[in-house]
DNA sequence: AAAAAAAAGTTGCATATGCAACATATTGTC
DNA sequence: GACAATATGTTGCATATGCAACTTTTTTTT
């Protein structure tokens, strides 16, 4: 996957220019921070610069999940969320992120700057690299055993890496609520699958070993 | 949800002219026809104008699965989709799409018309729709059981049409294959969940009771 | 209108998975 | 370095779910 960033073929001076002229904010975050809570009634667009977050969602039992993980050139907000729930965006580590008003970037602003458009192409560029991860997610998650959800997920992770060997960007705990499968009977199959040769582990240090 | 299409605020003689400028082809397709095979390896983005399909995916084992149903004004094509397998696009119902080729879209043309920009405004608009509509479908199998799959679906249905009562847009085969569950235990769960009145059923038309 | 194909509906069975309840290890904080 | 908090690892148990194998009903085709 190429390499892709919100000012990609915009040059410096034009850049400063498009802050201003959709008053973008950017804004650092410490890991753990709450990036943008109550995405729901917000009018923001988000875009990660440095860093990763979460979208995190509590449904009506309080029971989180974890919607989608944020790595840089992610975008968010309310238009690419959910409609209810309560949604925030937290940091998973020191990160970096620009805000600006979605309907701003939008509905073109009075003056009309010529890199507008570049940065629309950007945006939708982006924001096919993000139904590209939402349909991996869904790969995953229209899986119908723990041992196929894991073994697509590595692969899927594997193949990124270019790499058999490759450590977790999760956390256990993190994969499970990714996987949208209890923790403990994940856990299980991560050893059933090591015990059947398919993987070798160390912590969080992953090799496939067939498939 | 406001109406949209890929047209919306553009005026009919510069429609045309579009259309020419970025080779798009307006194509009828009957029911059951394979409107894009091969999805991976085509250049088009395809926009469903009237009538729906789905796209679907067979895996290595041959097992179909429903990626997603289109609806009108659906965006899909290789950018929107998975990078592996056999996918194709097949019309549920007789309907009309447009293909055009994806590189002639986002990169200018040399005429630069003046309604490019409005194209791709309604474009970003209809790919943030999908994802609205990928994040439903990851909300529901997110749900860690065929009961809360189901209620989560139907309920999703019923907020969608305004109604507590509808009929289901999918076959029960169909909806078994988009909730991710195996068919007779789906069935036997939506028996259950009628005995316990939560719905009240009569083939495919279904009312929600409680919840 | 008969035949064929697809969908809906049902049931028994084996087991994968969620859940609860732990112990141990790792990480973060003062 | 001590304490708290979080993550990892393990196990027993009840049951929800996939699977197979049917019958019946509905839809499509000839």
């Amino acid at each position: 996957m190429e390499e892709l960033s919100i000012f990609k073929g915009i040059a410096n001076n034009d850049i400063i220019k498009m802050i201003k002229c959709f008053d973008a904010k950017k804004i650092e975050f410490k890991k753990d921070r709450t990036i943008l809570s109550n995405v729901t009634n917000s009018n923001l667009i988000g875009i990660v610069l440095k860093g990763s977050a979460n979208i995190i969602r509590y449904d009506y039992n309080g029971n989180r999940s974890i919607i989608e993980s944020l790595e840089t050139d992610s975008v968010f907000g309310k238009t690419f969320s959910y409609l209810d729930d309560d949604v925030i965006v937290v940091a998973t580590s020191d990160c970096e992120v620009l805000l600006f008003d979605y309907d701003l970037l939008m509905k073109r602003c009075r003056k009309n700057c010529e890199c507008h458009t570049k940065l629309m192409d950007n945006v939708l560029s982006l924001l096919s690299l993000k139904i590209i991860d939402l349909n991996e997610r869904l790969e995953i998650l229209s899986k119908r055993s723990i041992r196929e959800k894991l073994l697509c997920y590595l692969n899927l992770i594997s193949k990124k890496k270019g790499k058999k060997s490759f450590y977790l960007p999760l956390t256990y705990t993190e994969l499970a609520d990714y996987l949208s499968v209890d923790r403990s009977a994940m856990m299980r199959e991560v050893k059933n699958l090591k015990d059947e040769g398919f993987i070798s582990s160390n912590g969080k240090k992953l090799t496939l070993v067939n498939y």
